[in-house]
DNA sequence: ATTTAGCACTCTCGAATATAGAGTGCCAAT
DNA sequence: ATTGGCACTCTATATTCGAGAGTGCTAAAT
């Protein structure tokens, strides 16, 4: 069976034989069988041998018929679901939620967990804020809908009051109130060519607050623990492997391009070797759940390890982790 | 000559012998005399030998020589820093810098990079403001006289109207602007047991989020980069002393105790191989050198790499990134 | 007195060779 | 359909061996 071969290659990483497969297999068939069954599993392109006498190792295409039929993955118990809560802390703010959710993934599976930023779709602009610091610097702070602030330091040409800054600032709020991010950075752009009012310095500033915002909100970025958990494993211990490995983790635009798609296919999502179309992960997998808060998926989260990864311990906890994760982000709102 | 062995072993990490030397280096001089120089700086216990028959290899202690007192750094030349100072971009936002004086140091000296982030040691209060997000949330906003900005989002038991927000931030305000937040916090503990006033949940987030700007002062932390740069060193590449180096990376306890002691003693610090103390980081070498703003030490700046790191390319490249940065960072204020 | 050439010796590294063991495929028997 | 047997293949490991690099020492040379 493709399952028993598959579970004991997992289990050790060696490339496994006919002779293995008999002796510790619950299965009571002789090598021999076993060699004619393999035969065929080869044939159909599930496994491979590294060369002609050494065991057969699973292919790319035996993991993913191995894990989308012969797996019966049971959802996590309720013992093991509330320990994960509790170790990720409901309590903590939403940057250290999401660290605790990374640190969690991987230090449970073993391997490196990953956890994009929740990203708000509907961002409105709600108000912006000018606070005087000293002479001709001002504190602005830029609030919108989902209660994300921005600030910045604004160098003003000429030291301004009190007064003008809460001039600017109810001008601002009161034309932008409720409007979207998108909406308001346009606006203002006409409005600074149409008339090049006093506050200008400080309208221009709000804009590229707004930019920037807005900009956060696209670009996606992720944060990661435990990569190096990934050395552990010997097929992944060659230096340049490794090296490339870890540099795709820094660069994160092909990750990000992967996990993107995760977010987009609904539930578990699982890239096994090849499948990514990233040579650096030929070797890995990746498992992947988007996280909702408030009923809309904002945000995934998973693990990345070698192909022989122990999907179906690890499938339940990235599917606990993410409803768990979502769970206590809906708590913040 | 030790100062022609250890650049020679520098260059290209191999244990150089007597044959080498005379042939490619500057000195004319025969192999035998060569020999007889080395068994000295052998006794003397700058270099060692692998075993009997291979080439000599610099000891801790000749690298400390070396660097102590052979090696004449030059500072670099005006058209280099000038190179530097635009790659780093002096009109990024102070994050943006940090991070981008990271990668400079990893990229331009092939090593990892390291910056701590600036601490502020006198941090005064300086005002905070509520703003009302919706019917029972609150978004709380400290800002220092140093510009630093921390937002915190409130739950408050009942709606509070926009009046009675503005009333409990006056009240704030005048108590406590420009005094120390430490003093802020100890002042509004002893308030809050007093007297224990309508407002009292705005209070007591005001005091956690000054809590919380304290500790962020205190608490150290550094951004790295360039950490793959090291597997490329074939002495570092066994996979338990890099996966040990990188954890010790990820814990940053051991590193960050290292940058603190840097901090203390004054311009370029340089720790060589066991010196550091921590067995991780025996075969590595740190150059270091503090930053300052307004004239004041705020952090510290290097690389981690290889015992054999060229350190008179790397030590002026540390020393003007730290100016460099400091200047930037002074542009700020 | 310092430098040099010569020489015997040591030790590692790499190639080449041998050997054990795991696994296969196929055939004939059950 | 399953099984035992058997010859065959191929890798991994150990072993051997020689080349080369480097050393230390001694005696000669400057």
């Amino acid at each position: 069976m493709l399952k028993v071969l598959i579970d004991r290659y997992i289990r050790d990483g060696q490339p496994v034989g006919s002779r293995t497969l008999s002796r510790d297999a619950g299965l009571d068939l002789s090598p021999a069988t076993i060699r004619n069954v393999m035969s065929d599993l080869e044939e159909l392109g599930f496994i491979t041998s590294p060369h002609t006498s050494a065991g057969r190792v699973p292919t790319v295409a035996g993991y993913r018929f191995f894990v989308d039929t012969l797996l019966n993955v049971k959802p996590l118990d309720a013992k093991s679901v509330e320990q994960l809560r509790s170790e990720l802390g409901i309590e903590l703010a939403t940057s250290e939620l999401l660290e605790s959710a990374t640190g969690l993934l991987s230090g449970v599976t073993a391997l490196a967990g990953v956890v994009t930023l929740p990203r708000h779709e509907h961002a409105l602009f709600s108000r912006v804020e000018f606070l005087p610091l000293s002479d001709n610097r001002v504190l602005g702070i830029l609030v919108t809908s989902e209660g994300e602030v921005q600030n910045r330091m604004i160098m003003t040409e000429r030291a301004c009051s009190p007064a003008e800054l809460q001039q600017a600032s109810n001008y601002l709020n009161e034309l932008f109130a409720g409007k979207d991010l998108s909406a308001v950075r346009g606006t203002l752009l006409n409005e600074m060519q149409e008339a090049r009012s006093t506050m200008n310095r400080m309208m221009m500033t709000a804009m590229q607050m707004a930019d920037q915002i807005l900009e956060k909100n696209q670009s996606e970025d992720y944060i990661m623990a435990g990569q190096t958990n990934l050395m552990e494993f010997h097929e992944l211990c060659d230096i340049d492997k490794l090296r490339n490995l870890f540099d795709a983790f820094n660069k994160k635009r092909e990750i990000l391009s992967l996990l993107d798609q995760c977010v987009h296919g609904d539930g578990i999502q699982i890239f096994i070797g090849e499948e990514s179309g990233y040579q650096t992960l030929d070797e890995c997998s990746m498992v992947t759940a988007p996280y909702q808060v408030d009923g809309q998926i904002v945000g995934v989260l998973g693990v990345i390890g070698p192909t022989r990864m122990a999907y179906d311990r690890v499938i339940p906890i990235v599917d606990a982790t993410a409803r768990l994760l979502g769970a206590a982000l809906n708590q913040k709102e």
